[in-house]
DNA sequence: CACAACTTTCAGTAATTTCTGAAAGTATAG
DNA sequence: CTATACTTTCAGAAATTACTGAAAGTTGTG
């Protein structure tokens, strides 16, 4: 794998951001690399392009697992592993939304649950409980929400996601039809 | 301001979760601790209940200050600043999703607006933009998709996340319609 | 103007996170 | 079983990020 400047920028890039997105610079890069590379890479490969130790690309690749954004391949007569990004574009951005959710909202949402719990020992806890019930609601409709998107198809999704803010018509739409049903 | 089990336990959990959502731990406690406060605080006031320098409670209300979260008050014969939550747990909601899209996103999709702009000059490079268009056309999707639903109310919005996968449905209803229409 | 009551900045330090590379582990071939 | 070709682990080092507190800055008051 030579890095070309433009594969360079994609990459280099990419760690940047990844720490953003919820891994380190290192993972974030070879996830990178293996994205934009048509064939499997050895961890000595990804090694030698990035710049990085072997030990830490055995851990990079050992994040990028349990994200299970990479797969594991092999060659004929080769005892090395390879490794190539596992599913489309789309399936990588469900893994991240889905990983980030297990990480930041189900420990948060599980926290907030176990307060509201409690009963409120004076006023100012009375309003903090207040405060956190509302965020509590919110956290959880989001998350509820993110799941069943999740369970659309791509097509479906590619919709909505074009239909922009018209679904807020589109919901009107649906308001008059169930009411008239009602009728 | 004092720091029952309750409230202690709110606000070092939102510290542990700041770092994921795109601030420090102490940005994280701070804003904990004005959400569930009542009355707005005194930069003294935080650094007492969260244990951390006056130099520090300035730098995280600066922080705060510009993801908009934060309004500055007064009091009467007071010289000191008073700090309170900005908006409701909405405005909060939306002003995290927009500050990570300014963060996370637009710098990304310039990045490979860019690279795009570049011709191949092999096969390996036309492969690697291949890829960076699919990522790109996600990327902007998602960033106009999130920035409409945005401009809907948080009426609409709840409706829309209640109905959850049912979405679907309402899509295809629409699909017919519009079908109909046409003919 | 000088002083008091505050806030902000920032150099140095502390805490945390990431990375290296050597050692230990694993699997296959002969 | 031993040698070889690999991968993983992990203690310590390096890099990064966050925090402190003293000094500088700001604002209002007499």
């Amino acid at each position: 794998m030579q890095m070309t400047p433009m594969i360079e920028s994609f990459v280099f890039h990419f760690g940047e951001m990844g720490s953003r997105w919820g891994f380190n610079r290192t993972v974030g890069q070879i996830y990178a690399l293996l994205v934009i590379s048509e064939s499997a890479l050895s961890a000595n490969d990804i090694g030698d392009a990035l710049g990085v130790s072997r030990g830490n690309v055995s851990m990079g690749l050992k994040e990028l697992h349990s994200w299970q954004l990479v797969q594991t391949t092999h060659k004929a007569g080769d005892r090395k592993d390879y490794y190539r990004a596992k599913g489309t574009i789309w399936d990588m951005a469900n893994r991240v939304f889905e990983e980030r959710r297990k990480r930041e909202m189900d420990p948060t949402l599980s926290m907030l649950r176990d307060i509201l719990l409690d009963e409120a020992a004076n006023p100012q806890e009375a309003y903090a409980q207040e405060r956190i019930h509302e965020i509590h609601d919110l956290l959880e409709n989001i998350t509820h929400w993110t799941q069943s998107l999740q369970t659309l198809s791509p097509d479906k999704l590619n919709t909505l996601m074009k239909l922009g803010s018209g679904v807020g018509k589109v919901l009107d739409l649906k308001d008059k039809l169930t009411q008239r049903k009602a009728e």
